[in-house]
DNA sequence: AATGAATGAGATTTCATTCAT
DNA sequence: GATGAATGAAATCTCATTCAT
């Protein structure tokens, strides 16, 4: 008779918000945003229309939260790299967290290249993930710089754009794309030159 | 008032139709597809709602029409392709054109992408478009093979979705990202190996 | 086969718009605003939901235009009283009209009694209804000045807020109330004043 | 955690229920009670949403019970009234009253006001403020009488009117009203006839 | 060939109310 | 006595599509 605990509450909002964001994410990766119904979302997630509404203010506050979660994850790969000290080592880390990413987060890198396509919609992504890519850069550069790079700067460039395209294909493709291969050949090209 | 000839009655219907197509394009490219309404086209194109339909079964066939004519297109490169003789040459040709695209044909680049991310939506578009991709992959691949590649299939792999990324890249950063450098980082890389 | 005439079109609209006008007037009066469904409306005015967001940006739109309508016939009254010579038949004609109005013109009575409680809702109409209103009181005064009152401002406002009552009343009570007798008793008192 | 006495518990429960009631006194007068969410209470009465339906059985019960409450009030007025001997004090004792009521219990007239437009919303309330409005005229209309009225029945109901009309209009103008100067014309008016 | 008023299915969102604790 | 997460019916609004002219 007496009310759930705040502890209680707070874990029972946890999980109900992560099952709408959970929904949310996988259908606006599917099927896109604004082809993606509130119904649809609801029906996935097992919840009620107005929970939802409980928990985001609409739908594009969703889209919003879905992203803030994504970027607090980039930060801990980046945090990670960090550790490690050879630059090959780094290399070999961040091509193999792209390809893991490509392969078991389908729906994160489908979404984000779908935001970029259509970051007007989103003003209050624009900023933040812009920033994230133009922060990426430098350490890429440098990165390449000390695998011997001549242009670092455009090298640094052509990779991410060969990840994001590689990303790309993949979500296309899926399995006829020989990613395994694919990694063997950037980590030969980048990191074992004459 | 006079009754117009067939042939001019052809001409306008032409007109007509091209308005509509590029209208749409434009907004799809920028809006999304679903993020688009008939209305903003028909304002975009100066035409009334009646005549939209009047051209094209629905909404989707506007899209489905506008990404065959870009297929049309597609077509004459490659032929133009096959009339250079170097390899050099044509990957020169390809990169050059690639980067050009880029810069005027913004919306149907940025158009392409957005469709490669929601394919299911567009059935009748899927099987064109990959086996646009598919078609271009061994050119590709033995074009890089006779500048002089270890591994032509992966290289041209590596080489278009780079191609693909940069695309991606320009549409979001604009004119931050140096193109000029990265078309003459290209050529560098694949045309001049030591 | 030919497209109808811009003239036949805007008697079309007239038409449809003012079917949706009266119908939105006569059930926000009854029922209020808030309480009152687009469903309604569009039942009432038998018409489809989308045609009235077709004439109203929203629903709060059409409030405003019902209220717009509505000052506009205000005008004409004032317009009307100015033609009278004497101040005598001058508030003879204001207590008559007053009267009828709340007996034929039941439903913007109460919208404007209604309006007068929320105004705040309805940012638009607080300023042009308030200053109609405080347009009013100036002439008022005058008129029982010329009628031998001592002090005018403070019976302009008496009578003023008399006839709001009565119509108040009236609109609570309905033919119970008996507005023959009081518009005898407010012009023999205004009037006659020995 | 010591068990409450029954006394304590009323005293909780009163309290409780009067927050409840002020809250929703304040939000229904000032924002309509269609326009007023339980959330909205809720927040303002600084309660949880289950506590309202503890106390009440929806919402229309709560504006029930407060006009109910609003009603204890008013026996309160007559009884005072018959308590004075002249029909001067008593004429001028109603005007000093409701002038007061205007300027303290500005939510509370608000409130009237709106439930006279809209009383077929709250069957239970239409005929207990019918019966209070009936059964106050022939006591206005003796007094009137006694003050010297030629027609006291039509006199009456425009004393009451036109208080009821200076309440809207303070309610729409505020302070700009000359409240003071409107109280001593009608004293001077209906007390001192020649 | 062209128009634009009209429709209605379906989308987003709100909110009174319930109920397990 | 008190809480607040959850529900779902109903509200507002959008938009692809039709059709009479």
């Amino acid at each position: 008779m007496s009310p759930k605990t705040p502890a209680q509450n707070e874990l029972i909002r946890q999980q109900s918000r992560s099952k709408i964001l959970e929904a949310a994410l996988e259908l606006f990766a599917s099927r896109g945003f604004h082809n993606t119904s509130i119904e649809q979302i609801r029906k996935l997630a097992g919840v009620s229309k107005g929970l939802i509404y409980n928990y985001f203010t609409d739908k594009e506050d969703l889209m919003n939260q879905i992203v803030f979660e994504e970027m607090k994850q980039g930060d801990v790969i980046i945090e990670e790299m960090g550790r490690l000290t050879t630059a090959e080592e780094r290399f070999k880390f961040l091509i193999d967290f792209s390809f893991n990413y490509f392969r078991t987060q389908k729906h994160h890198s489908k979404l984000m290249v779908s935001l970029a396509m259509q970051m007007e919609d989103f003003p209050k992504l624009k900023d933040i993930v812009l920033e994230r890519y133009k922060g990426m850069m430098p350490l890429m550069s440098m990165l390449l710089e000390e695998l011997g790079a001549k242009n670092p700067r455009e090298e640094a460039i052509t990779v991410s754009a060969a990840l994001d395209g590689i990303g790309m294909q993949y979500m296309v493709l899926g399995e006829e794309l020989p990613l395994d291969d694919l990694k063997a050949h950037l980590i030969n090209t980048y990191c074992n030159r004459n």
